[in-house]
DNA sequence: GTCTATAAACGGATAGAC
DNA sequence: GTCTATCCGTTTATAGAC
């Protein structure tokens, strides 16, 4: 590791956080190698060395910020049932949160498409993370909302899990779309809270109806 | 036009079945016009000669049962208001059946899948297809459901609109992963009116509160 | 309309000097 | 850790014979 001033960040940074914009923007396949490394102001053999493959580095790229995330949901859900059972809304909280936040930092905004792209790819590097990072995850979840509503069967919650999913998805990955196709009706400006509330709101009553 | 007999498919019409397939499984740039003129027992310039380009193939596979889905959603929807005033169940019935009955063909599911992994996509033939197909299909649905609830603020079903979105396109285009991470609990098996059911139940209930 | 052949560029990955 | 140079396969697209 070389020396380097504390505002220079180092090498693998650059490229990982290059690199999460431009898979983000372009998609994975899309997005070569070259303009990874030309963006990021350094050498393409850098990636081999840091990373050694392309997959590799996605992986790397997604679990860097993700786990963060992930960890966040799980001890806010936890947090939650110190104090007895909680509420399907408390609960989705919970899960919503720790992605929406993400956005108060603009520079976030690439990984949250980035996933939302990733889950729609197939690929061997999805499979990976779905087993390691998504299934733990989502068994917490769904073992907290069988509790919060225990007269909704079990296969119904994993169906309204799973259509919770792509709500959240499609609306953090997609939000410039609704602004557009809204004509403006529907504006965020930096200020994710009111998205929060409203999705809450509309997920939380298609779990307890 | 070469002369052909009844069940051979036309060239054009064989390259297009293949890259819809290959292009949902694998993506649109991972997808090569090698590996579809391959498969489709074509040859590589024939794309050129009908398409033009990779882009202009990609729109054409989209357009050409996009259209059929769109104009069966509108058809049934002005069929229910031809009898009054549609509740939110008989609207996003229309909405969302004539999508999830090109399942019933078993060779229909490749576009699904495109159509999500399309939307989760950039590329400026997706901004093409959405000003065209997407945005006079969407206005028409948010003034049926302007009116079917008309307590709810028109910005809030603009939002719901958008959650019901996210949450019919990854179901209908990520069904794998359901049965996969439900171990089996959730089985669909070429039945797909319990979750069309389901989803109604959920999205509808969502609207409504 | 379909074919072969090829142009012209780009892709990921690596070897080896420094 | 970083660099240059290069290997080698693949890509879209096209030119021109049939």
């Amino acid at each position: 590791m070389t020396t380097v001033t504390a505002e220079i960040l180092e090498t693998k940074d650059r490229i990982m956080d290059v690199a999460e914009r431009l898979f983000a923007e372009d998609g994975f396949k899309a997005t070569s190698l070259r303009s990874i490394t030309q963006e990021a102001e350094a050498n393409l053999a850098a990636v081999n060395y840091h990373f050694g493959t392309k997959d590799n580095l996605i992986i790397e790229v997604i679990r860097r910020k993700l786990s963060l995330i992930n960890n966040e949901r799980i001890s806010r859900l936890s947090e939650l049932q110190e104090s007895g059972t909680p509420s399907v809304e408390e609960i989705l909280d919970s899960f919503f949160r720790p992605a929406f936040e993400y956005f108060q930092d603009a520079s976030q905004v690439h990984f949250l498409r980035l996933l939302g792209r990733t889950l729609h790819e197939s690929g061997d590097f999805l499979h990976q993370l779905m087993v390691t990072d998504w299934i733990p995850l989502a068994d917490a979840y769904i073992e907290a909302l069988s509790r919060a509503i225990p007269e909704v069967s079990r296969e119904d919650i994993l169906w309204r899990f799973h259509f919770t999913m792509g709500a959240m998805i499609f609306t953090v990955s997609k939000m410039d779309m609704l602004e557009e196709s809204s004509c403006g009706e529907c504006q965020i400006n930096g200020d994710f809270e009111p998205a929060i509330q409203k999705l809450i709101q509309y997920t939380s009553a298609g779990f307890k109806n």
